[in-house]
Order: C-alpha cells, then sequence, then structure tokens
RNA sequence: GGUCUCGUAGUAUAACGGUUAGUACAUCGGGUUUUCAUCCCGACAACGCGGGUUCGACUCCCGCCGAGAUCACCA
C-alpha cells in the first residue's frame, strides 16, 4: 500500500518551532517510502482564522524544503485542500451516523451544559456528555451541533512511537461532530478527511492521544480502517517543564529565518530533537534525513528546546556549504544580510569578504555587524586603539611612529597579495622587534576599529592597496 | 480530581542483565604568529527515590516522588 502522509495545520498565523517538526516527519516517512505528503488546511475555526497565514505555511515549507504532493497551490484529486471548503462531505458523512442512529441532534443550550459541567466538577466526578443526553432530541439541521453517540467499552490500539495503548470505557463520550455553525470539530473533520484522502500515517502531537478511543470508536461507526498512528512528543520550552510556545520567547520560523538561519540547519535541528538513528552523526542532509529516518526511534519524551544547538549547527552548515560547494554557494543566500553600508559595492566585492569572514558567522544575519569596514571608513576611535590590552603599554609617539613604520613598508609592496603581506607583516615584527600581539593588534585595530576580524594579512588584502594605507595614516596622523 | 504518558550530565541523546555509562551542544582550561571564529587537545558533569527478582541491575517487576498531556460547539 502506498504511503500517504499528511501535515494539516490550522492558518492561525504564527508558526513555531514545534509545529514545523510535525510537518518534518510526516515528509520524511513519505519521502522514505516513495509515497505522498498531503497539506491540508485545517480552517474550521473561523473565529481564529488570520489572513495570510496559509501564505507562511506554504512559504515556509517551501523554504525547508518540504514539498508536498497533493494540497493548496499543487491541487490534487482529493481537493479542496481547505476544509472550509469541504462542508458538504462532512454532511453527507454525518448523515451517515445518524441514518446508522450514531449521532444526534442535541439542543441543549451551552449553558445548560456548563451547568452540568460545574456540578461533575463541584462531586468531583468526570464529565462526560453521555450522561446527560438528551431524550428529546429533534431531527438534525444545520444550526443545532450534531453529536456522536458514543458506545463505551475497552480500545487497544498500537502507536509507533507511544506502543501498545488501551483505554477503559470511562474515556468515550458523545463528542460534536458538526458546530452549530455548520463546520465540523476537528475531531470530525480530520476522520472524514484522511479517510477521503486515503492518509496511511496520522502524524501529530501527543496531545491528541486522549481522544483516541473517541476516534477509534468513530472509526468504527464510520466503519473505516483505522490508520497508523503516530504521536509526536513535545518540544519543550529552554526553562521550565511546559510545552514550546509564544510566551518562552520561542521564535517563529519565519524569524529564524529572518536572522539568517539556513533552512538545512533548521531542518537537521528539528529532526534530531527527539529523534536519532542510533549513529553518532550530527550533521545530516534532508536527503540523509529522508534515507535514515525511522518512526520507532523517535523519543517518547519531550525535548527540550535549544537554541544554542541550533545556531551551532547552523555555523556547521554555512562551513559545510562553503566546504563542498564554495562560498559562491552561500552568497546568493547573504542578498538580504549585508549592511547598508554595502550599497553599491558590486557582488565580487562582497564575495571576497564573505570568503574571509564566513568561518565567523553562526547566522547570515552576523555580517550585518561584522562586516560594515570593508564598506566603509570605520570612525577613529583612540581610546578603543589606546586601552586595547596589547596596546596600551606603548605611549602615544610610539605608536604613531609604529604606523608609520608600518605604511612605509606595506606601501613599498609592489604585488597587493595575501602572500606578499604576510611577508611584508612578518618583516615589520623582526624590523620592529615588536611581538606579534602588539604589531598586529595595532594594524588590525587602525585598519577596522572593529573587536573582531578575519586574518589581518587577508583583511589587508581585501580591503585593498590605496584604502589600507589610507586609514593607516589617518590614524597614525589623528595621535 | 479522572484517564493516559514520561524520568541517563545544564541540554539533546547512545548503550547494555556484568562498560572506566559513549557522543554532541553549553561551560571551563590549553594549543594553532593579533582579536573574534574555525579547527585540535583536555576538564567538569548523569542513570529521580525506595523496595524486590538476580551471582550481578541504569537496564526486568512493584511502590513512591517528580514532570507532562487531556477532560471545549479549539485544533
Amino acid at each position: 500500500m502506498k504511503v500517504i502522509t499528511r501535515f494539516a495545520p490550522s492558518p492561525t498565523g504564527y508558526i513555531h518551532i514545534g509545529n514545523v517538526r510535525s510537518a518534518i516527519y510526516p515528509y520524511l516517512v513519505a519521502r522514505q517510502a516513495g509515497g505522498k505528503m498531503i497539506l491540508r488546511i485545517e480552517d474550521t475555526d473561523r473565529a481564529r482564522y488570520v489572513e495570510g497565514a496559509t501564505e507562511l505555511i506554504e512559504d515556509t515549507l517551501e523554504w525547508l524544503g518540504l514539498n508536498w504532493d497533493e494540497g493548496p497551490i499543487v491541487g490534487g484529486p482529493n481537493g479542496p485542500y481547505f476544509q472550509s471548503e469541504r462542508k458538504s462531505i462532512y454532511h453527507q458523512w454525518a448523515q451517515k451516523l445518524i441514518d446508522s442512529g450514531r449521532a444526534y441532534a442535541d439542543p441543549t443550550p451551552p449553558e445548560v451544559i456548563e451547568r452540568y459541567r460545574q456540578e461533575c466538577n463541584a462531586k468531583k466526578i468526570p464529565f462526560l456528555y453521555r450522561n446527560f443526553r438528551p431524550d428529546d432530541s429533534p431531527e438534525w439541521h444545520p444550526g443545532i451541533p450534531l453529536r456522536f453517540k458514543a458506545e463505551p467499552k475497552d480500545y487497544r490500539w498500537h502507536d509507533a512511537v507511544m506502543g501498545d495503548m488501551h483505554s477503559g470505557p470511562e474515556v468515550l463520550d458523545d463528542i460534536i461532530l458538526i458546530k452549530k455553525d455548520g463546520f465540523p470539530t476537528y475531531n470530525f473533520a480530520h476522520i472524514v478527511d484522511d479517510a477521503e484522502m486515503g492518509v496511511t500515517h496520522v502524524m501529530r502531537g501527543v496531545e491528541y492521544l486522549s481522544s483516541m478511543p473517541n476516534y477509534l470508536a468513530l472509526y468504527e461507526a464510520l466503519n473505516l480502517q483505522p490508520p497508523v498512528f503516530v504521536s509526536l512528543p513535545h518540544i519543550l520550552a529552554p526553562q521550565g517543564n511546559k510545552k514550546l510556545g509564544k510566551r518562552d520567547g520561542a521564535k517563529s520560523v519565519t524569524e529564524y529565518r529572518e536572522d539568517g538561519v539556513l533552512a538545512e540547519a533548521m531542518l537537521n535541528y528539528l529532526a534530531c530533537l527527539g529523534w536519532n538513528d542510533g549513529t553518532e552523526q550530527e550533521i545530516y542532509a534532508k536527503d540523509e534525513l529522508i534515507q535514515n529516518f525511522s518512526l520507532d526511534r523517535i523519543q517518547v519524551s519531550g525535548a527540550r528546546y535549544d537554541e544554542a544547538k541550533l545556531l551551532w549547527l547552523n555555523g556547521q552548515w554555512i562551513r559545510k556549504i562553503v566546504a563542498e560547494q564554495g562560498v559562491e554557494a552561500l552568497y546568493p543566500r547573504t542578498q538580504n544580510f549585508w549592511p547598508e553600508s554595502s550599497e553599491g559595492y558590486d557582488d565580487e566585492y562582497k564575495l571576497r569578504v564573505l570568503s574571509i569572514i564566513y568561518d565567523r558567522l553562526k547566522t547570515l544575519s552576523d555580517l550585518r555587524e561584522m562586516t560594515d569596514y570593508f564598506f566603509r571608513d570605520p570612525r577613529i576611535d583612540l581610546d578603543f586603539l589606546i586601552n586595547n590590552k596589547f596596546l596600551k603599554k606603548f605611549s602615544e609617539s610610539e605608536i604613531e611612529a609604529l604606523l608609520k613604520q608600518v605604511s612605509v613598508k606595506l606601501a613599498k609592496i609592489e604585488d597587493w597579495s595575501s602572500d606578499n603581506l604576510q611577508d611584508a607583516l612578518n618583516e615589520l615584527l623582526l624590523e620592529t622587534g615588536k611581538k606579534p600581539a602588539e604589531l598586529f593588534s595595532l594594524i588590525r585595530i587602525a585598519i577596522s576599529f572593529a573587536p573582531f576580524s578575519p586574518a589581518l594579512n587577508l583583511t589587508l588584502h581585501v580591503l585593498g592597496r590605496e584604502t589600507s594605507l589610507a586609514r593607516i595614516n589617518a590614524v597614525a596622523q589623528a595621535i
């Protein structure tokens, strides 16, 4: 049987880290099996619907490289893929249940239901609607909620992550199938959709685990073969023991993207948060994930989100891309991350800057802070220079003299290559009798006034002869 | 409160009825002619607690403790 998985988000606007992971695993399962992944938009709650949220979901999946085979944009034989457009389908399936006596219209006003609930809470007994089932149920028509008629019994089932599960009759209840507004609830809609779309693996967060008996009852009443169930444990917030959420400062995927986290790193990190293949490999490309993924190695307990590891992985990926494909492959991705001062500089120059700085990037947005002095003369800050821990010991006149000596020496270089520059710098060490830490710090600061920069000869080389000498002379004069 | 689930260093995890309990991130220290970073070397650091079963348990069983999920006309 062909494997069909799905990612079925609600368009509520904000895609946090935890949500994406429940898109990654279905994707990996589908690709590994040569099956299909469906994207379905669960927009039956009109109150929570956010304009543009669907596009955000599509955009995020595309960015991560998680392409879907059926769904919005690409279409497919089982559409529509928006639940809001499938109302008549749900009503047809609901009719089956009404006909077989497994569903009934419930005219009970919400206030009354709330009272029942409170009564039970007061008595400290579980609130089960089936015990309050009205006996004067009218004929169902849109405008009245439709409830499932539960038949309490034991259920046993298997969850690919959690293992063998069982429950007693006490958890079965008359859940709402169709809401007053005519839209189905998630509980009903997802079962109908999965059946119609041929979904073989239902992968979702563990929060649905406790609803499983009710779903099983529904599959039974509808005469459906249940799919494979896969409960994905939560991703926990860095602090506390709560599920990761907006309040924990958890950034959305979009924010990480805007901060210059690579899609490869994001995918790698999230796939390996709560899953491993048993080896000690840390860096996985998408293809490797597809190849090595297995449901039975998904962790059972929740995993804590660790941004530091994400950023480490991102650095690894930046270097991996350069090592395997060259800086040219990394460069196109840096487009939105250069400082404003870089405007007007051509790609060739920026590429050269990138080639000496990429090694230090944790995220691409670090470029903004780290490369400014390549594009405009830094503000001369003599305090910064004089208070440097290696330069403190020198008097201002000594510094001035050294800078002049450096300037004269470098000016003699005919071919401004990084090798020649290194030779000249080495000769200067001998000629001045200074330690590398002293001489190089001095030059480095004079040309950049930055807290750190790439190797001195490379920086000088990229900056060019004219700019380098001008900056050194300017500092010598300013002292 | 009912039901269900989970429990290896700060974090993510590996392994196994018998190991010095492995790896990575983080932290700290050292090295690679300056800084920052990379890279390399090193250090710190864990089987929640208590009972069993067993020659032997982190591993199997029970209890406790701790944590989480769920109990909506939200998904």
